[in-house]
DNA sequence: GTGGTCTAGACCACA
DNA sequence: GTGGTCTAGACCACT
């Protein structure tokens, strides 16, 4: 997988190294119990420190989606991935919650906003 | 208009209160060319530095949001509140994708998905 | 509060100062609302680096034990400690497993462990 | 006796072993003087490394729950199984103290804990 | 002044 | 060779 990076962004980059692993695994383009690169392979690949790519599968394997093996390496979580509870539902809408009041406010009706939603949904998971 | 902030949260508190105002907006609680409570005032009844709300309304105001007049204070954007550009759906979609991400990581389908954002849409609009 | 720490131990530093800050709620030291030390003053009123304080920090709020305010600092958690959920009990239990059954090839009587426990925790409790 | 291994705990696989076998003892499944498997057959038989093997039975023989015999193999201490000593009653009140203590910041009663591990005690013991 | 993040370099336990 | 930990020093956003 090709893992793309904004240095300059104001987004954290072990963020979107984050992101950027889940929407592997959303597309498919990371299979269950696939391995990942070890933190330093990875971290000389992209250009970046070692613990921040450190921090970022810390943070992948607390929300469920990798399992590191001491000192075996990492994989995409094999077994079942992390579902929707309830909890996920709240910080679900607490992330979406001022998206969507800007697009209202920005006069998107609502069809055209699910449009887009969708069509994204679709563009991720048919990689 | 009730503003709550989270000092806790790890969103900074003025992104919070944009967030709430695009949401008061949104809802219909801010009408086009209502005057907002000024800088000192605002401050003073939330509990928080003068500073952040100031950095709140110049980010609101450089959105095209609201207003900020010398001596007659601020008030919600009066004519044209911003649109649709092509700038701002790029923005939206980098926002939504690993949101939408992580509901695919989660086996959440695309109804469901779009039940959720559709419902949160009208619970902000219909305030 | 006084802060021990073994830098030789086999225990990480940052694991021997979460160790301590619980035993220091547990043993009402330190009372819910408290003001912790910022993680530079307390970095160097003990000796260590600040990434290792801060580490121990985030792993208490992860736990719920304690708030971190972005730029105000840390406090102890003021409403509700965590409690005794189902996932702790697993996780108590296993703590617990190896310990009991060192106790039980060692020959102590069950009486002569619960005691012993039962000493420890009015010790920690009573200061 | 079945060895149960989880590769991706952050407990070393040889602390794993060795608290089985310890287990092993307390329960009564391995007797002193029983014969434990050579290095070699138990490493294979749960396909784990010949040196993490290694590491937990040097581990054991250092702590006194097993002998171990160059050309003989491998046999749980017949004659004395450690006992309770000074240095290990403050090993013991090291291990138990955080967890005593979180226990007690959760709001779990001296009552409780105690039964919860009498309970685990008997379950150890009567297996 | 506070915590958050990133970098750099080092040592260690584990396998 | 792997991840885990610790140190050191720096810049930034926020208040």
């Amino acid at each position: 997988m090709i893992v793309k990076l904004d240095l300059q962004a104001d987004i954290p980059i072990y963020t979107q190294l984050v992101n950027q692993i889940i929407e592997g695994i959303a597309s498919g383009q990371l299979q269950p119990g696939e391995a990942l690169p070890s933190v330093r392979s990875l971290a000389s690949d992209i250009g970046i420190n070692l613990h921040t790519v450190n921090k970022a599968y810390t943070h992948l394997k607390q929300e469920g989606f990798i399992q590191i093996h001491r000192q075996k390496g990492v994989v995409i979580e094999p077994d079942a991935m992390p579902v929707v509870t309830e909890s996920y539902l709240v910080k679900l809408h607490e992330q979406l919650k001022p998206i969507v009041a800007e697009a209202i406010c920005r006069g998107m009706q609502k069809e055209e906003l699910l449009q887009t939603i969708g069509t994204l949904y679709q563009s991720i998971k048919g990689l």
